[in-house]
Order: C-alpha cells, then sequence, then structure tokens
DNA sequence: TTGACTCATCAAGAAATATTGATATATTGT
DNA sequence: ACAATATATCAATATTTCTTGATGAGTCAA
C-alpha cells in the first residue's frame, strides 16, 4: 500500500508532520493506542492549545484520525499509514525520470 | 540497520531534511546515481545558491554524502540511509514508555 | 599570474511555523 | 438553565526556514 492509498497528501508534507520532536512523542504514545487529547497533555509537557496544533497537523498530514466520545477526542494512528510513509521513502522517485541523463560539465 | 547506525541525527531532523519539495526531488535524482551541482541546478529549475543550501540540510541530516573532483563536487545518497530511515518510523517508539498507562479523566 | 568555472557561504528580506494566552464550542451533570 | 470540563480556534508575537544576490575560496588552463 502506498500512501496514495489515503486521501492523498504529498510526501513532503508528512514528513513536514514527521519533523517534530513533539508530534513524534505524540506518535510515539498513539503507537501503543488510542489516547484522549488530556492524557496526551498529561504524558507530554506540553499546553492544551499547543498540542491541539499539533495534533491538527498530524491529522491533515494524514497521520491521525480523532473520533469523539461525550466531552473527550481520542486521536490515534491512522492503521498502515507509517508503513506506507516508510514505502514511498524507500522507493523515493520522480514521477518522471528528471533531467534525463544529460551531463553539465565536462 | 537502524539510523542510529549513522553519526545520529535526530528523527526529527531527518524528517525535516525530506519535507521539503526540492529536495525530494534531489533525493529522487540522486536516487539515479551520483550528480554534480550544476548537473542537479539543471535539472531542477533552482539558482545555485538556493540548491547549494538545500545539499547541506540533506548533509547535515546525514542524507547525502559529497566527493570533490577537481572542481566538481559530486553529490549521492547514503548508501542504506533512506531504508534506515523507513524502518525507524515503522518502528516509531519512545525511548522509555512515556507517560506510562494511566488515564487522566474517566 | 590571470581569468574562467564550480561551488559554498553570508547577509538581508520574505515566508512559513510555532507558541502563548484568550475566547469559543460542545458535552455532561446538577 | 447553569456550571464545569474537554477541546478547538484565533490573534499576536516569536522563531525558523527559505530565497536571492553578492562575495569568497578552490581548481584548472592558458
Amino acid at each position: 500500500m502506498s500512501l496514495a492509498a489515503l486521501p492523498h497528501v504529498p510526501l513532503a508534507r508528512v514528513c513536514h508532520a514527521l519533523s517534530d520532536e513533539t508530534r513524534l512523542r505524540i506518535l510515539g504514545l498513539l503507537s501503543r493506542g488510542e489516547r484522549c487529547v488530556c492524557e496526551l497533555a498529561g504524558a507530554l509537557d506540553a499546553g492544551q492549545s499547543r498540542l491541539s496544533f499539533h495534533l491538527k497537523v498530524l491529522k491533515d498530514a494524514g497521520l491521525v484520525q480523532d473520533r469523539r466520545e461525550g466531552r473527550w477526542v481520542y486521536y490515534a494512528l491512522v492503521p498502515g499509514v507509517l508503513d506506507a510513509v516508510a514505502e514511498d521513502l524507500k522507493h523515493l522517485r520522480l514521477g518522471t525520470p528528471e533531467g534525463g541523463d544529460q551531463r553539465c560539465c565536462r
């Protein structure tokens, strides 16, 4: 499965979502199961609005999903998405062979 | 092999290096073999100093290496590094089980 | 030695991201 | 209906990153 299976988000944007320590810690926590925002806030040292901001970045990147249950919103990893990103990284290539094989300097 | 095998660069920094379209295109080109800067500049539409900037980001992240040959500097992917990053992403977890399993809300 | 060429670095400004505190919205219990 | 709780959003500011143009450093050939 490629990233493209999910509501396509460009790889660069996904990597940007992964490029922050706080967000990686969130994903680490979520890798062990669903968590609500206040649990995450407890585990990390982040203020509520900061956390909310980062969760939105992760969600927009298609990495996490949320689910409301009463007053709480539970966040979870989108299943398989990290594997999909990993796969895309391994096969990093351009759609079209960019720039052929020309040499500019001799 | 984990990322940690190489002169350790934190995953967040590596992902940051991967979070830019231009840099992904550079990596795509390099995935087909070594290229000198002027070749890259030709293939992409980037000015020289812009390209140099991005190459430095990639190098600092441990993703590419360079080699001087006469007037030219050839850049190449660090062998295996993309696989290593992919692996780290699949096993996204924190060093320590962060925040135990406590719940803050009931 | 001089000039042309490849590339890196620097400084300044522009653009994108992150943080903070305040406020808004939704849900629940009383 | 009201108050409390959980979360999202907004506005202002701070910080980081990117781009551009200028300059510098190394290499080569004449």
